[in-house]
DNA sequence: TTTCAACACGAAAACGTTTTCGGTTAGCCT
DNA sequence: AGGCTAACCGAAAACGTTTTCGTGTTGAAA
């Protein structure tokens, strides 16, 4: 088991100082040609790589990025972060992940953690706990020491740092739209419960739809639900009961579990029920049918709050301000599960 | 914007020496009660929390693991990161992930570059360029510079080293079991190419079964694919021209698009095509019919792989040469896809 | 009064780099 | 011979910790 081999120690075996090891491995010109090979050659053979750790507490940059996410078993989230991946892994960056498990101290804890040295920057998206209890001190403390941070989709505007969203209203305007076109009159909303920001906006999205088209806004045909695994129940009951023609979905489970409900009774899709869902993942693909989705490009904003992230890094100029808010486009993808 | 405060500066503004103020953060009994609650209450002030960065530099050791993988869009990887995370979390260890893309240059440019300080050790699972190259002199160097890897799901046998795999020759022989035990004659087999090494194992399984059974082997019903995206025509072209009763897929979309052109043809499931895939992920839980599926649970895999690896780096006697494969128990989850 | 232990604290090394600055040698010019 | 300039190299500081060892002061025992 051969350790590696640091400067000191090639310094030694040469009988030369480590300044001058360094400076030859550099290709400084303050090195003679005889010497500066020497080193290059001992170095090639012995292997010899810079330390990371070393360098970090030099130069005061880790070249590392801490992202932190409520969960990864999660397929948007898995592309948002193959997206800074990618751009990271360009620029030489490293990534580094936890998951707040939709937990507000474990979002604290972990970006704490990350702070102290770890990290140059966050990339995140805030826990459902931090969203209702709104309550962001630990992302301003982060700020407050000089640590950029860009948040993406589940943002927070009570901080002022760099975000990417989309926009969740407009999208779901449109989609919901999308569904009036198609000649659709009762159409059912299934979302989650308020304090998720995107959901509230989604949910803004379809009254403000309804609204511009005159359709009556049914409280009864409005599901907000909290408990994402037993949804199956509720959901059933809102197609037994009311006579909907059309569900729009702010996600891809609550989707599929209608179409589930809607084939058992024999209803047909989407002859009779038209389903849109937003989020376009797996299941959406894969389905039978395969449903219309609001397609949100998860690596696209990985991709982009990457480059911010580390724009900002790298700027000279460290008190330009100026926070930008980036918005993706989405496009709605059209499938079976619609008509038209 | 208070930049993050360090001993040097605690003890300037205390007018005492470094030292008296880190002994007084760790309750040193050298240190008089006076000071010591005086430097605490100033840390507290100020918010102090040691350089992680510099504590890495000093203990040579960085509380951090290095997760390799091919990619992170794919249920499965994300489960096993999710597992890996669970344990990393409560033995206060941090992951970074880098993602091989599969490809072999990238794996090992991530490996080496990690290797220099960044990590303590390894989690990974193999790109299948590497597979297929069959070179591994990148993990067996990182080994040889004393830093523990653990292998799962795709592992090198070439490599000796802490292992977390599933039996899947037997979990597959198992599920081609169950068909015939459903009274299936015509099995047809979808798997990979034989260089990806789980692949070859359940297409093993696969073989074994139908002969324990005096089953015939027949090549024009065994499917081995290597593009993924573009498998749809050549499986449509199976259940067209073979007459087959019912089918075992290594993974869930080789499986789902099976039975989507199954139906297609007006071809029921269960009752005429029973289907079995492996990889229990979203897409059968929600596909309709949902699909019966070899279970891998890959948190489980991820929190083994974890503990394994953490208590090589906390082994004081290093060296403990004996290399442990762990092997996680699969099982079938039965559903609408199959009959019994 | 001398001696010794206990107590409280500081200096310095170490981890592995990079970089600035200073120093030595040789050669060249006057 | 004296002085100057390159060319080449090394010492040391710096990043932020922890820890060992040393040192000075105090009080009490002899």
């Amino acid at each position: 088991m051969k350790r590696k081999v640091t400067l000191k120690q090639i310094a030694k075996e040469l009988d030369v100082s480590i300044s001058t090891v360094s400076k030859s491995l550099k290709n400084s010109p303050e090195i003679s040609e005889d010497t500066r090979l020497k080193v290059q050659a001992f170095a090639k053979l012995y292997n010899y790589k810079p330390n990371n750790i070393a360098l970090s507490l030099k130069n005061k940059k880790t070249k590392t990025i801490g992202i932190i996410i409520p969960e990864i078993v999660h397929h948007f989230f898995a592309t948002v972060i193959s997206g800074i991946e990618q751009v990271a892994n360009e620029q030489g960056y490293n990534v580094i992940v936890c998951l707040s498990d939709e937990s507000f101290d474990k979002e604290v804890i972990n970006l704490e953690m990350l702070a102290n040295g770890s990290t140059d920057g966050f990339i995140m998206s805030l826990s459902k706990e931090t969203q209702q209890k709104k309550d962001f001190h630990h992302l301003q403390e982060v700020i407050n020491q000089g640590m950029p941070i860009v948040m993406f989709d589940r943002v927070a505007n009570e901080i002022l740092a760099d975000k990417v969203i989309i926009d969740d209203l407009l999208a779901a305007y449109q989609a919901v739209n999308f569904l009036i076109e198609e000649g659709r009159k009762k159409i059912a909303l299934i979302t989650t419960v308020d304090y998720v920001s995107v959901g509230k906006l989604r949910t803004e999205g379809y009254i403000k739809a309804l609204k511009d088209h005159n359709l009556p806004i049914d409280e009864n045909i409005i599901l907000k639900i909290e408990d994402i695994d037993n949804c199956s129940d509720v959901i059933e009951k809102l197609i037994a009961e009311q006579k909907i023609d059309s569900v729009f979905a702010v996600n891809e489970l609550f989707a599929v579990v209608a179409i589930k409900e809607a084939l058992k009774k024999g209803i047909k899709i989407p002859e009779e029920l038209s389903v849109i869902a937003f989020t376009d993942g797996i299941i959406s693909k894969f389905s039978t049918p395969t449903i219309t989705t609001v397609s949100q490009n998860g690596v696209k904003m990985g991709r982009k709050a990457a480059e911010m992230l580390i724009e900002r890094l790298e700027a000279e100029d460290e008190e330009e301000e100026r926070y930008r808010t980036e918005v993706i486009e989405t496009n709605l993808i059209s499938r079976e599960s619609t008509q038209t």
